[in-house]
DNA sequence: GCGATGAGGCTAAGGGCATTAGCCTCCGGG
DNA sequence: CCCGGAGGCTAATGCCCTTAGCCTCATCGC
């Protein structure tokens, strides 16, 4: 599993193959048959751990703050780990959700989402919308800076910092 | 071309194979080599073509319109695309622009989106960071919608409402 | 009218990969 | 002491991309 996020940190996931993973540990190809499924099984278990990973760490940031300032340093947070690991960011983008496991684990993040947004006094489908805004910015950008789809990379900052404070202000405006 | 889009379409893009394609027109597997360089090749064209759909498809929208009206026009037919045709839009998202051509589709179809904010007097960098924003947001909602990112489908189109007002207070606010 | 030429097809063949089947070994508990 | 399973291995199959080499037929220059 370790192997796996090697290779695919190293070679994207066009490159995460069973050979690959099976040259880098050592053993033949139909050898790691008895560790997992299948290749597309493997795929979900890296998602599933980076998924996690995120989650950790976001919580971990997140921890002790509240309101707009919980609210930035998860989305700083969130793009911090996407330039540090993008190819395990576009894997994880690939598959849709077939995977319960996989969809277990989105979950767990949405919920981190959503709990910093607590303090905002937002009820019910107000919460639900709220965390879609956020994820819908965050991943956006995480997305398009990940694969190279902004032409300069210069004054990135700036825009990502317009995108925070653009979601702050649709969420209490005065606050 | 024409099969290779409508075999995306069916299949997705782990579907888009050469193999398929050639099933679908009739020929030998070798053939389409007459017509294509390669597998990667023919990815790249595919997602051109859609790129300059979407751009010829946007422009004709927003023709005749200016400031809110435009802008909201523009992001509820973006959505719209990638909602008739998800793979599609997938399958364009899957590479990184390596390809020049690829690359210059997506100037051109950012070049729609720069001229839809003309008029709310932005400058210079503004203009850059605004349109950024602007992708981050519909790309954001649609990659996330096409691969079904979002749990339950029901006010969904609410979400992409609050959207829409979000860019727009961050664009002029009092306008 | 006619011959060259090139576009577009084909078969054969090779290499990479995932996957399955069947076998072997070695270790740990009855 | 035995035996059962975890974890490896080789062999083999099938799909796919890609290359090489050959064929045909329309079209264009003469």
């Amino acid at each position: 599993m370790d192997a796996a996020v090697a290779v695919l940190d190293e070679h994207g996931v066009e490159g995460l193959t069973l050979a690959a993973v099976a040259a880098r540990t050592g053993v033949a190809t139909p050898s790691l048959y008895k560790h997992v499924g299948s290749l597309a099984e493997l795929k979900a278990h890296v998602a599933v751990r980076a998924l996690d990973d995120m989650t950790e760490r976001f919580t971990k940031a997140v921890l002790g703050r509240a309101g707009d300032d919980a609210v930035t340093v998860l989305m700083h947070e969130y793009r911090a780990y996407v330039r540090e690991h993008p190819r395990r960011y576009a894997a994880m983008s690939v598959d849709p959700l077939h995977d319960p496991s996989l969809r277990e684990a989105g979950v767990r993040l949405m919920e981190v989402m959503l709990a910093t947004l607590r303090g905002y006094g937002l009820e019910g489908s107000d919460a639900v919308h709220a965390t879609r805004r956020l994820r819908v910015l965050v991943h956006g950008f995480a997305d398009l800076e990940a694969r190279g789809g902004f032409g300069l990379p210069e004054e990135l900052d700036d825009t990502y910092d317009q995108l925070v404070r653009m979601y702050l202000d649709s969420l209490g405006g005065t606050t």
